[in-house]
DNA sequence: ATAAACCTTGGTGTTTACTCTAAAGTCAAT
DNA sequence: ATTGACTTTAGAGTAAACACCAAGGTTTAT
């Protein structure tokens, strides 16, 4: 059986040995033992946890949202595919709650930006400044 | 001269009174003067000063940025209207990248929802499970 | 005169996901 | 035998922008 130590399995997964320890304090990945000197060593079990977590990060799950789906994961059917759909879909909600607020931003500095004429000169009549000094037409 | 309490200007401004005693502290935005009790008191210009910090929050300033805004404000003939255009752009294009980024979140967390049945079922061969398990088609 | 509402300071807590430090023990190789 | 790379622990620090708390002083209204 191979065993991976901690800075091996962060090599292989492209991750911090600092993060692999927080995530076993998090209780998201424990190691699977202890070497004679106390080192954590991980099976392919471990890896392959942890690699669903990396997936999981990569896809906008942050870290309780993983520990949701670590604990449906390894009670399979004890949970439904509803409660696994429903905290994607929730997760989808707020990824676009997200994006609609930078999206309004994104618009406002545009416009913003798009009235300065962004030129050398000194920035006393400075279309920026004088529209977040004055009331507001920035929003629509 | 009308002078507010910290208590009236948070009201004014729809920002809680912590609020102003943090960027108070942050250098943002200081009481014109101190009442003989050692109430802050903001004239005109501390309102007015405030109302520019709340637009520009607005609009995805944050607070670092709103300082430089603010430095540049104070002495516009010190500063380029393209200092402040690159700020915009700078801020702009930051946005730009946060909304790339929950973009392929929204994208593959879209995708792996349409694929779950959601049903009442086990979650035993849940689609979204597997699909963090095995290899990830989930990057497109 | 006394209660309610307001203000002061200094300090701690919140969130998220790490990152860094220090002091010490372990392992492989020269 | 000792260097160098690796690991351990506990604990502190980081970012951002506040929120909350306690203990006390001040104003305002009744």
């Amino acid at each position: 059986m191979i065993m991976f130590r901690i800075g091996q399995l962060a090599k292989l997964l492209n991750v911090s040995t600092d993060t692999l320890r927080y995530y076993e304090q998090q209780g998201l990945l424990a190691a699977s033992e202890r070497s004679a000197a106390g080192y954590r060593l991980y099976d392919e079990h471990a890896v392959e946890r942890m690699r669903f977590i990396v997936r999981a990060k990569e896809v906008g799950f942050n870290l309780k949202d993983i520990q949701e789906l670590l604990s449906i994961k390894i009670e399979k059917q004890m949970h439904s595919c509803e409660e696994v759909k429903t905290l994607t879909l929730q997760k989808r909600d707020w990824v676009r709650e997200k994006i609609a607020e930078l999206s309004m931003f994104e618009r406002s500095l545009t416009l913003l930006a798009s009235q300065c004429c962004g030129g050398d000169e000194p920035a006393n009549a400075c279309s920026i400044l004088t529209a977040l000094e004055d009331l507001d037409g920035t929003h629509q």
